[in-house]
DNA sequence: CAGGATCCAGTAGGATACTG
DNA sequence: CAGTATCCTACTGGATCCTG
């Protein structure tokens, strides 16, 4: 059963594999996938982000390692070299090196990056979508918080 | 323009918050959201998860403490206090308390929660699904660097 | 039962310097 | 340009003990 025909089977799959769990594999898969700079370069890579005179959205397209770190302010490259490799080896993004000089890289999302990509995109847009929401909740929070102790 | 009608004014607030951006608010936010507790949190409030007995999507239902603790397994009373009082800070979840001997506390979602919830349900059901694909990626790429370094 | 408070280890992750 | 390697700090998060 470890060795079955994997990709047809995810519906199949499904039924195996609960994150609920702490040691199921898709508990390490969720916390890999939960991560802000995982959000963000499969938002970049999956075309949301603005271009200089343009619109918010582009077309998803291969993007070189300096574009997606001058894109996704505030990221270290150690941390963008790490979340790169890891959607690498997972089958989400793949890296393509062109022997220029100097060299050029460019990461693009694969077929099963992009199944991904929606979901995370729709929770890039859900935070800024409700960010004045949960603002307004917090202020109630806190109120209620400061006017408790006094 | 802070105290505008906010809730109805998310279409334009979506074009105002940028999460590309490290000084944008929605980045906070999406770290937030962008958490593997948040992840299970929000299924297991959303419905989703076994019950005794049962196929594994039951209804949405307030849940207590200690079932949450039970049914995510593996996170501990610290991470889950955490993690539920901020998702209630934002608004997100509500919590309850039932003045019983002892007091019985109970969480469900809000109105702005149940929006997130669809998607965070999507985030899980997707490392689930895609798990096997996603460990065959690996084992190729293991594989190539092993056979690269020789 | 539902946490709050503390203590402490592990590691995530930034800064810096260097390389093909 | 696109990284790798190293160092080091700060915060995450688990374990434990205690309370209303």
């Amino acid at each position: 059963m470890a060795t079955s025909t994997a990709s047809e089977r995810r519906a199949v799959a499904k039924l195996q594999y609960d994150a609920f769990l702490a040691v199921c594999p898709s508990r390490q898969l969720l916390e890999r996938i939960s991560d802000k700079w995982v959000a963000l370069v499969l938002a970049a890579l999956g075309g949301d982000g603005p271009r200089p005179g343009e619109a918010s959205h582009g077309e998803p397209r291969p993007m070189r390692f300096s574009e997606l770190s001058r894109l996704i302010s505030g990221v270290s490259q150690k941390m963008l070299t790490q979340t790169l490799r890891a959607l690498e080896r997972d089958g989400i993004v793949s890296r393509t090196v062109t022997p220029t000089v100097p060299v050029t890289v460019t990461y693009e999302l694969t077929d099963l990056g992009r199944s991904l990509q929606g979901l995370m995109r729709g929770i890039k847009d859900w935070a800024e979508g409700h960010m004045e929401e949960v603002l307004t909740h917090r202020d109630g929070y806190d109120q209620r918080q400061y006017d408790a102790v006094g």
